[in-house]
DNA sequence: ATGAGATATATCGGCCCGATATATCTGCAG
DNA sequence: CTGCAGATATATCGGGCCGATATATCTCAT
């Protein structure tokens, strides 16, 4: 069975313990959301999926009158888990709208591109905090790896965030200030 | 018209020359497609969509037997672009599958879990250099931007592998090594 | 001459997002 | 106590976007 990264994500989510979709959706969104995504559109058809696969197993687990499904790890999970773990990664993608904009910053005045940089900057440096202050939850668990991943985001962030300091200093220089080393 | 940053990026690149659809697919892969890729399944209908909406005005230019259309900037396309510029930024996204399997390395001995770092900081390494061996051609431009961003994403891979670099010499460290600041 | 690689366009399956819809639950403000 | 906002839970759909594939023509080196 062929699976997308994001079925690798659910595995990974629900190996330590069965959870719903939902549940699913918001442990991505506060923790791998930040280098990995994934949607409802994603999560619930892929549990579908992989339960069709045999790799994780859906429970009845209604609360009250709502209807819930819990889905758990099986055996083929586990190993297929670690088998796409132990494969080298592929999948690396960027999407900057801001670096977007400031390579093509040379149709605008130098005051306009200059605010293109400070509206980057205040948003890496937002980014940086928000996970900043998810570091005190996460430094709760014996896993290391979250932790480390976690802070690669926030000093990620930070060095972007001073990166564009520095380049907004650079644009207030008078002479071709951009091409200097 | 409501247009998606792809959308933008061919105007962009249209916008000092006209260009056919190959072309501009060969300048992405060589400028913006560190932060913002594009596929020629999106440039062909896209390129199209533009035209219909007169952002850009297609012109035949075959080259012997083979057609070709290439495409100019209308003063529309020209507004629309700068107005785009003028906007906040609004999408960023990253996928890396390396720091999402580094995120569920709990699950393998810790020297698979080393490897892992290992190829991440290959990988990053490789990147930055590919990307110095393009600083001297976009040096000699007139244009500014692109270079500050094209030494951004130099700065970027390097900061990243060097990252991963201090990961794995701290995990060869003894006592829960992982935890330390 | 011939075949490899560049130029040029088109298409398709599939990943994935963001928004929306529906329904049930909890807790609190009035 | 009511009612309503917000959390829990699942499903769906249009559209952005990728990667691969297909087709055809051109150039150039062997």
């Amino acid at each position: 069975m062929e699976l997308s990264p994001t079925a690798y994500v659910i595995l990974g989510m629900v190996s330590r313990q069965p959870r719903s979709g939902y549940e699913i959706k918001a442990l991505v969104d506060n923790s791998t959301r930040f280098f990995w995504a994934a949607s409802y559109g994603q999560i619930y058809p892929e549990l579908k999926r992989l339960a069709e696969g045999g790799l994780v197993e859906g429970a009845d687990s209604p609360r009250g009158e709502r209807k819930r499904t819990v889905y758990a790890i099986t055996e083929a999970g586990e190993a297929a888990l670690r088998e796409w773990l132990r494969q080298p990664p592929r999948t690396y993608e960027t999407r900057d709208e801001g670096l977007l904009k400031l390579f093509f910053a040379g149709a605008l005045p130098r005051d306009e591109a200059t605010r293109i940089l400070a509206a980057m900057r205040e948003h890496r440096a937002g980014l940086a905090e928000r996970l900043r202050s998810m570091e005190p939850k996460v430094l709760e668990k014996e896993d290391p790896y979250p932790l480390m991943v976690l802070r690669a985001g926030i000093e990620f962030n930070e060095w972007f965030a001073g990166w564009c300091e520095r380049m907004e200093a650079q644009m207030l220089e008078p002479a071709r200030p951009e091409r200097s080393r």
